[in-house]
RNA sequence: GCCGCUAUCGUCUAGGGGACUAGGACGCCGGAUUCUCAGUCCGGAAACCGGGGUUCGAAUCCCCGUAGCGGUACCA
């Protein structure tokens, strides 16, 4: 019979931690699996610890560190205890390691890769490497890995998977000169950190059999796992630079907002059951379970973090939006960025198209050619004299009002909506896209508006 | 090679023996909004990897293929 915990107590009871090798910076794959660590501790009030698995020294470098950290902090994702570096752990992974050669459950052995090759060759394929002992102390130290019956994994997102304990070599925990490696100090710290759940890559399953061969070893009772399936480009292979944005810092770079990616990322393997597509990040929290995590393999596709990013980004306060194109852009969130801010807010769908949008506020007109060309036709001049006068005397200086005063112009000319206001559009910003022309020439003001219309009109043949 | 994992529209997914004429979202295509672009609204095309079982009934359960992916380091 099994026993439920009262729903109502503090469950200061799970323990979850993500745990990142600072071998490059914190890919999207990486990040997501930050996110459902950090979404299942926030679920059920748990604590996150942030590790830094740096127990390999030649590609663990501070600078990898310092991005993951900042990687982390940009996605909003904090967390608990920490960041703890796997590395000062070595004293306790040393005394890990005197219990298991001690009690015999590890052993000093000498033999090179090429030197379990052979055994294996002589032993037949599928058989895993049992060594010799020796009392050499300069040899490294490999766990003795029964001969038969099988490690199970119990795993929360794909049930029990069974491992053939044979198959595996009896494998190195600790190099010659006595430091440990990764399958022996995760095993150790996870334990000693008591940790209650592990969630990662999908890539870790056929490692966790080790790692529980080395639990049981110590004596020690293992966490619980769930192994996310992995991240891949559009190509279907693995993420990489070529498929755009990889890295959390591109994705910043790109102008994607936090709650979009969190939002977008969550649904990278995970959906609801009603179909929702838009959440915040309190409702991740309150819906998000590890064992509704699907269990195949998900494709990073950017169009649809695009469309995602669109949407917060449209319903963001306009003080808040501003401020985020603000820092985007390297910019004072001023009342004139937020003036300009308040004309483009529904048209882009990243931080990064802003710019385009408002730069004609900023700077003077972009030189377009192609846009002029397509534009300025045959008569355009004279409309534009007509403009700048009927412009002229519009007061205040709102859209409603420059709409009133502009389309008379429309039957005097006998033109055709467009023939009007593009030309206008490609005085003012240089270019054929902008904001509402209406609200564009309000934003830039009467005295610039007719400066550049009278400009362009004088580029073009009087009638 | 050996050991594992996975398999529904192009993509993310819902579905877990009958409610499936397989639902939603992105993307795509068409239309509307008679200022561009975007947005918004409406409509459309688009999938159960293959073969065997089990069952009255299979997208769903089982087996075998196939394909993709992962692991197999004195990397993590």
């Amino acid at each position: 019979m099994e026993t439920c915990a009262p729903i109502n107590m503090p469950s200061d009871n799970s323990r979850l931690r993500f745990a990142p090798s600072p071998t490059g910076a914190l890919h999207i794959g990486g990040a997501r699996t930050a996110l459902y660590n950090w979404l299942a501790a926030r679920h059920d009030g748990g604590e996150l610890v942030l590790r830094i698995e740096d127990t390999d020294r030649e590609r663990s470098t501070e600078e990898n560190v310092a991005q993951i950290l900042d990687a982390m902090r940009w996605l909003e994702l904090d967390w608990d205890v920490g960041p703890v570096s796997q590395a000062e752990r070595a004293d306790r992974h040393a005394e890990a390691l005197r219990r298991l050669l001690d009690s015999g459950h590890a052993y000093r052995d000498h033999a090179t890769g090429k030197e379990v090759e052979a055994w294996k060759a002589e032993h037949g394929a599928g058989r895993g490497y049992r060594g010799t002992p020796t009392e050499d102390p300069t040899a490294a130290i490999r766990l003795r890995v029964p001969g038969e019956g099988e490690t199970v994994v119990h795993d929360l997102i794909r049930g029990p998977v069974a491992f053939p304990n044979a198959s595996y070599d009896d494998f190195v925990i600790a190099r010659a000169d006595g430091s440990v490696l990764y399958n022996f100090a995760v095993a150790v710290d996870d334990a000693e950190m008591g940790i209650t759940e592990v969630v990662r890559g999908d890539d870790h399953l056929s490692n966790t059999p080790k790692q529980l061969l080395v639990l049981e070893a110590l004596g020690q009772e293992p966490p619980r796992y769930a192994h996310l399936p992995l991240l891949h480009g559009p190509d279907g292979k693995k993420l990489s630079k070529r498929h755009g944005a990889a890295s959390v810092q591109e994705l910043r770079a790109a102008g994607y907002l936090p709650a979009a990616v969190r939002n977008y990322l969550a649904l990278l393997g995970w959906g609801t059951d009603d179909d929702t597509t838009l959440m915040s990040t309190e409702e991740l929290v309150r819906r998000f379970r590890v064992a509704d995590v699907g269990k195949s393999a998900a494709i990073f596709d950017e169009k649809k973090l695009r469309w995602l990013n669109g949407r917060f980004m449209r319903e963001m306060p306009l003080d808040e939006y501003t401020a985020a194109v603000a820092r985007h852009l390297g910019r004072e969130a001023d009342e004139r960025l937020r003036a300009a801010c308040g004309i483009a807010q529904e048209k882009a769908q990243t931080l990064e198209e802003v710019w385009a949008l408002i730069r004609f506020l900023f700077e003077p007109p972009v030189s377009d050619e192609k846009a002029w060309g397509k534009v300025m036709k045959e008569g355009t001049g004279p409309v534009l004299e007509a403009v700048a006068e009927a412009l002229e005397p519009v007061e205040p200086f709102e859209p409603a009002r420059i709409e009133a005063a502009l389309a008379p112009l429309l039957d005097r000319f006998g033109l055709k909506p467009g023939k009007l206001y593009q030309p206008i559009r490609v005085a003012i910003t240089g270019t054929s896209i902008s904001p509402g022309i209406f609200e564009s020439l309000a934003a830039l003001g009467r005295e610039r508006s007719l400066e550049r219309i009278r400009a362009a009109a004088e580029r073009l043949p009087p009638a």
